[in-house]
RNA sequence: GCGCUCGUAGCUCAGUUGGAUAGAGCAACGGAUUUCUAAUCCGUUGGUCGUGGGUUCGAAUCCCGCCGGGCGCACCA
């Protein structure tokens, strides 16, 4: 391990003088209060019970030996226990200088890079991509993002659904009913069209429903025509994912549908049954769960009586390719919580067949977006929101309100300004809240200019760039010289700053990109009170002006970097 | 019925996993502008953290009961 932040010093520090206790029990964050201390070790406090110690003598007792006088001015024992760290604002000025010269943005690259694989996003192919596909597309995305950004080795795979009953439906209203014209005008609405029709006239007719397994059954056992329709729609379904993907900036590594593993799901059930985890059941093969409470009603099938496998099947034959292609350290599953059954089925039977596998496998889930009416978020009509639909509203909101509030710029580049920020508000309104919790979708509340919203932080950013370009003009740009934190609202700016690296790592520990928004939301409030009470370029010169130009700079680029983890970009004018 | 999950200010929500006096935004009211971009900022009002017990130095957070929401319980994915 490298130490390199103040945090991870102290907590070197505070490790020195505890006889064994790891660097990894001994927490250091920061104070939750800026009155008590910068930062603060409340650990102690466990270590004291473990120990059958009084927690305010083991504090005392560490304090007595600690050497913290090249970081801190002081250091108290508080409350029940606590050490709080009063830092030296020239300590954190040399992190600021550090970081302007071109080091680390406050945080720490990982020594040992973990390897990551990230399952998200995975629309179904011949469908359109809908309000349902937004958390888990957009919240994957982030979490490979700040992973990446930490250091580690983030693999995306696009788990697409391009098998599966629905294609018997499919290839037999294909067959019946395809209208070119259509196809080719907007194959999605054509598909969906398709699906739609045929499944009613399914639910009407037992005959129909015969043909379309039967078209189901002929497509598995690999016949021409339907092989060629199916990889038609899929191409089709490609084109969509592809322009979507391309507007939200998120990027796949991999693109493995469940078509692709169907050829080793004979395999996985045999080996399954060989290991004695799965046995026959009325006809079926079945994984049970006696041993697990919340699962004993409720065994796994893995092979249908027809033969056919499940999506149990195919999500074990999945983690199996995974584990055999990228030996990864953990596999996340960025979906929907109403999985979580679903998932803990698949973990626990993973566990029994690969027992020695050391990767931490963790579902992600998030809950429902609603409508303004606390039901799930539909369309006036009552249909599902198509995300496509979705994003051009967002960019058509903000254009109205971007030329509203600033007429005067060109229609180009108000278009670029209001994608940016519309495009931004969706995403953000959607990291904000705790991702298990159900959120009501408003317009009004994410393109608001005020509150924790992307626009709000987007026009921080704006105005700080407007002091660079008034800068500029002024000639008065950094120098790289030495910096000096004097202002109350300077240190506090700059010690909020130095917390970036733990926040992503708190983000990437918990899978919660929320951490993240609320940190930037701060940020930019210590940075307006640092903007309101020290003018930067009209009072200010000398290593005054030189610190102030600095937190500029470094508060303008943690935020960026920020929303670039969140996958929103910036724009230098609003 | 079984399981998962939630209940925090009038409204919408945070609360980094047990830490100090529970925080924001909206709404309401009162202020600040010939600006470093007012798409902004400052202030005031507002809470028995659903409820009753328990665990301990310490609980919104952990455990148990109850009340009330949401979701899941297919040989669909």
């Amino acid at each position: 391990m490298i130490y390199n932040t103040i945090e991870q010093r102290l907590r070197v520090a505070v490790t020195a003088v505890l006889p064994d206790a790891s660097v990894d029990s001994v927490l250091v964050r920061p104070c939750p209060e800026a009155k008590f201390g910068d930062y603060q070790a409340n650990a102690l406090m466990g270590l004291a019970k473990e120990r059958k110690m009084n927690p305010r003598q083991l504090a005392t007792s560490v304090l007595e030996k600690l050497d913290v006088t090249d970081l801190c001015d002081k250091v108290d024992v508080a409350g029940p226990g606590f050490l709080n760290f009063r830092v030296k604002s020239a300590a954190m000025a040399a992190e600021l200088q550090e970081a302007m010269a071109g080091g680390p943005l406050f945080l720490m690259k990982a020594v040992s890079p973990r390897t990551v694989v990230l399952d998200f996003s995975s629309p179904n192919v011949a469908k359109p991509m809908h309000v349902g596909h937004i958390r888990s597309t957009i919240l994957g995305e982030c979490l490979a993002r700040a992973q990446r950004l930490l250091g580690h080795h983030a693999i995306t795979d696009n788990h697409i659904g391009d098998w599966g009953t629905a294609f018997g439906k499919l290839l037999l209203g294909w067959k019946r009913e395809v209208n070119r014209e259509a196809l080719q005008r907007d194959p999605i609405s054509e598909m969906e069209r398709i699906y739609k029709s045929i499944n009613a006239a399914c639910d009407a007719d037992e005959a129909l429903y015969e043909q379309a397994r039967l078209e189901l059954a002929k497509l598995q056992a690999g016949d021409a025509e339907n092989l060629a329709i199916w990889r038609e729609m899929i191409a089709l379904s490609e084109v969509q994912f592809d322009t979507i993907y391309k507007r939200l900036g998120v990027k796949f590594d991999h693109t493995l549908g469940e078509s692709f593993y169907n050829p080793r799901l004979p395999e996985v059930v045999q080996k399954l049954v060989a290991a004695g985890l799965a046995k026959e059941s009325d006809g079926a093969i079945k994984v049970f769960f006696d041993d697990v409470p919340e699962l004993k009603e409720h065994p796994a099938v893995i092979q249908k009586s027809d033969g056919a496998a499940t999506y149990t099947t195919t999500d074990l034959a999945t983690l199996e390719y995974r584990m055999a292609t990228w030996s990864p350290d953990e596999i996340v599953y960025v979906t929907d919580g109403r999985q979580q059954q679903h998932f803990k089925e698949i973990f626990t039977t993973f566990r029994r067949w690969m027992p020695d596998a050391k990767v931490k496998l963790t579902h992600v889930w998030f809950g429902s977006i609603l409508g303004e009416d606390g039901k799930p978020f539909k369309t006036r009509s009552g249909e599902t929101v198509k995300l496509a639909e979705l994003l051009d509203e967002a960019e058509e909101r903000a254009f109205r309100v971007v030329s509203e509030k600033n007429p005067t710029a060109s229609e180009e580049e108000r278009k670029e300004i209001a994608r940016i920020v519309g495009l931004g508000a969706v995403k953000y309104a959607d990291m904000l809240p705790n991702r298990q919790s159900d959120y009501v979708f408003s317009w009004d509340k994410m393109l608001a200019f005020n509150g924790n919203t992307a626009p709000y932080l987007l026009y921080a950013y704006t105005r700080i760039r407007g002091i660079f370009r008034k800068a500029q003009e002024a000639g008065q740009t950094p120098s790289g010289g030495k910096l000096a934190l004097v202002a109350p609202q300077e240190i506090a700016l700059a010690r909020h700053m130095l917390n970036f690296g733990l926040v992503l790592q708190a983000v990437v520990d918990d899978c919660r990109p929320n951490y993240l928004c609320n940190y930037l939301y701060e940020l930019a409030g210590y940075f307006t009170g640092f903007y309101e009470n020290c003018p930067v370029l009209k009072a200010a010169e000398g290593v005054e002006r030189e610190t102030r130009l600095a937190l500029c700079m470094l508060t303008a680029q943690v935020l960026r970097q920020g929303l670039e983890v969140l996958g929103i970009e910036t724009t230098e004018k609003m």
